[in-house]
DNA sequence: ATGTGTGCAAAGAGTTTGCACAGCC
DNA sequence: GGCTGTGCAAACTCTTTGCACACAT
């Protein structure tokens, strides 16, 4: 048992499955081929996945889905609450499971744009609090760190010796 | 003296200008109307820019700024540090002064998109710790909180009784 | 005099939209 | 059958770039 509380645990899929079964049935939205096929590979996909990814992953099962699709079902995703939409500093909007299990925060690296990710309680608790105080009701956050990773400062010092 | 160790000291600008001039003298970059005027004009200018707002401003002092010379300002003040490029939800870039000493976060509405700033130590010393965890050096951070604020609650319970 | 900075307009990148046809309920 | 969803291409928005001229140094 070298599993520590917060070591990721499968994320709850039925869950956001009825979420947005839910949200479908109440707006009289359809269930297609193209978007199940979306939703399953998002729900498969690693955390932080561009749309360009995905659609790279749908179309590898199915060449002929359409960009305008994959961005409209994950904008749908969006509003019924199982993907979150998310803007690192590159342009791109990158799309995640909103797991509430997961709150993980990220550590940027601003030399090589590696991505870490972190959970702490402690901050979950913080800003738990802060909304109070606040009178906010809380839906997500981002917390993004940057910073240089120990690889690029090694790098750099390395280099500062030529 | 009701005042709390965190109400907003004015930011110190002599810092920046003092930064933003040795990288100027360092690149070998000039010294311009244009430039100083949308400098000042972003030191004046409220947290959070957009540069549509910031043209808007600039234009009321001289009407023949170019957008892209206020594009490459801005892009130049983030590249010396002076400066900190921000995106939040709406698709547009922010900036606002890398100002260390307000290091303030944020807390955002998703129904009505006002901003508030807040400011917790506790969450500034868990992030230096959790950074140093890691081994990175830390530059800068992010954090935004996404919620319903308190008019918003109101309002939709309103909605709710008719 | 040299070379950077500017303004304009055009090009890019990412995302959204209009439309005709396909396909779910 | 009616109405939503799809794929395509065009439109849009924000940002970046190329170029000729302006202007710091």
């Amino acid at each position: 048992m070298k599993q520590k509380p917060h070591t990721h645990a499968p994320p709850n899929l039925e869950h956001f499955r009825t979420l947005l079964h839910q949200h479908m049935v109440k707006k009289g939205l359809r269930s297609t081929d193209q978007r199940r096929l979306i939703v399953e590979t998002f729900f498969g996909a690693p955390n932080h996945v561009s749309i360009e990814e995905l659609l790279a992953q749908v179309r590898a099962r199915d060449p002929k889905v359409g960009y305008a699709t994959v961005y409209r079902t994950l904008k749908l995703l969006a509003e019924c609450g199982v993907a979150l939409e998310r803007r690192f500093g590159d342009g791109l909007t990158r799309y995640e499971l909103a797991d509430e299990q997961s709150h993980h925060d990220h550590l940027i690296c601003v030399e090589c744009d590696k991505i870490l990710e972190f959970e702490e309680d402690r901050i979950e608790v913080l800003q738990d609090e802060i909304a109070k105080k606040y009178g906010y009701i809380l839906k997500s956050h981002k917390h993004e760190m940057y910073g240089v990773c120990p690889e690029c400062q090694a790098k750099a010092s390395r280099a500062r010796k030529n």
